[in-house]
DNA sequence: CTGAAAGCGCTTACAG
DNA sequence: CTGAAAGCGCTTACAG
């Protein structure tokens, strides 16, 4: 493979030249850089990025925290925050936390490995190891999509309890008064969000009741439909389901016609996410929209002045959600 | 940040032996090995990639090039593969070849940067100096979904023409003689999969109708939505409708139902792939189910015996696929 | 079993 | 503007 000495000596230059150019500095002579351009063109030549990233210490890369199996918000989420960094002219690497310890203690392991230039979670970690690192060593941090307290990154969220409690009022004007609640374990949002929930139910003066809300193992339309059975499965009826995801919200739409129940006739279902699927859905999905794109951004843009220290203070930003009504809501009948 | 020298510093050795514990290498006395292991325990201390990768003339991370927007099947692949090369010690990187030429040469220039072990591509490319590269250097590649000719590198896919005559054939069984097709232009598959559809039209001694067929030029909902909006809009009616990929399907079924048409009892619609959603939709999908698990699980695993060496032969793998049938295909009435 | 030394491919002061 | 030299953090023969 040819190395920069190749192109130094192809040139007729020492490699310091050739450094020079490669980095766009501008001390060189109109006639040498031109020879070491056409070097380069003639091979092909490109830097060794690991000797690069070894003498200068730091790698261009910004590290994405994902958990193990991510749903499409995520994945959309990914998909934008990974062109934002590919045009600021970052490189990006993965690492999956899967959610056991022994996952995330790999994945610290290669995240101290990979001497990252910054790095964006986008999955809560329960290992304070990672926090610790990433602090001690004050590498640029931004959660996305969550904030915790005690950890003083910089945060991008949206308000989730206020966004629950919006949704979860558009039924009560609709006149439902039994709520259903899908929600989960994992991670800190479902707390948020069930908070939404109550608070909504507590300021219409309706009594909580716990047999009215269910807890999906996993946040897809498998989790949503198997909630919804066990919901069925109860006592209690329910005229409206609130699902804090969209995947789990269609799950359950899934249950529900199978068990013979029209949405929005019999049932009313609200999401949350808003991600593609959710406007092409059977009925089309009621929902809270998440500013995915410019969480996105506004995550790659907030790194990077952290990484180029324009900025060094944490923040903490909430970004505005959008509730969406569409077809599978209805009025009480 | 604590280096090589510090470890060897703390434990009172020299950094090769050092250099030795870290890489399993046998000759290391006991008590020096415990001294080092417990210096590396009480700094947290993990080598520096750059600077082993700099050395060792490779970096253990094998690429993975996929489009710049991945639907769903890509992704649920990209999961599989992504764990399965994980087990393997492998690190992954990220190329995202967006669908221009400059994308692509920006592509290459990362690939070459990073000298990667190997490389798995889910994704067709067109710039001809990527394959070039990769053959000169004799970089283990293995072409996931697809294959191309003139290109010797280890490939693993379904006989998608084949596929696609299964699932034509089926409507074909169930009395259908009008059977649109909803397409696309980009990469190769839909060639594929619209010969199979052709073929299955000839067996059955019906004539190739164009105005049954429409290009979608984004293979998501949106895409099929359109398409079939543009079948709609034209003279000729169809019972059936074969879409290459199953969100399409699901745009498709969107269209219909917004046009009072109800799938499967006015139109019998399938899919191509089997994303998860198939089994949510209303109705649920039928389709053809790639192996995407064994897929990526032996894109892993013949990737991995090309990098050790193991075996040096280009294989073309062709994989089962299945056909499912569920509720959206029903006999012509 | 162990250490000194060379070298991987770059960048960055330091002289000139 | 330019080159020689040192050094980044490792690994790998080579001696012993």
């Amino acid at each position: 493979m040819v190395s920069i000495k190749d192109i130094a000596r192809m040139a007729g230059v020492s490699v310091s030249t050739v450094s020079r150019v490669l980095n766009d500095r501008t001390c060189v002579s109109a006639d040498k850089r031109a020879k070491i351009l056409e070097a380069i063109k003639q091979t092909g030549y490109v830097p060794n990025r690991a000797a690069r990233d070894m003498v200068s210490k730091h790698s261009s890369t910004v590290g994405i925290v994902m958990p193990g199996t991510f749903n499409m918000f995520q994945r959309q989420l990914f998909s934008t925050i990974e062109h934002h960094l590919e045009q600021f002219g970052y490189h990006t690497s993965f690492y999956f936390a899967s959610s056991d310890l022994d996952g995330e203690r790999a994945c610290l392991n290669r995240l101290k490995a990979d001497r990252l230039d910054g790095i964006i979670i986008l999955h809560e970690i329960e290992l304070p190891e990672i926090q610790q690192y990433l602090q001690e060593y004050k590498i640029p941090t931004v959660l996305a999509t969550f904030e915790r307290s005690g950890w003083k990154a910089t945060s991008i969220h949206i308000s989730e309890e206020e966004a629950a409690l919006t949704a979860v009022n558009h039924l009560l004007k609709l006149g439902h008064r039994k709520i259903a609640f899908i929600g989960g374990m994992k991670y800190s949002f479902p707390g948020q969000r069930f908070a939404g929930y109550k608070n909504a139910l507590e300021s219409a003066s309706l009594e909580y009741d716990e047999t009215l809300v269910a807890y999906a193992e996993t946040y897809n339309m498998e989790g949503g439909s198997k909630a919804l059975e066990e919901l069925l499965s109860r006592s209690t009826s329910f005229t409206a389901v609130f699902a804090i995801t969209d995947e789990l919200a269609l799950g359950a739409m899934r249950t529900l016609a199978d068990h013979d129940l029209k949405v929005p006739e019999d049932v009313s279902v609200i999401g949350f996410d808003n991600i593609e699927l959710a406007s092409f859905s059977m009925p089309r999905l009621t929902t809270i929209a998440q500013p995915m794109v410019e969480m996105g951004q506004t995550a790659v843009a907030l790194l990077h002045s952290l990484i180029t220290s324009k900025n060094r203070f944490p923040l903490s930003i909430s970004l505005p959600f959008t509730f969406i009504e569409r077809e599978s809501t209805a009025q009480l009948r």
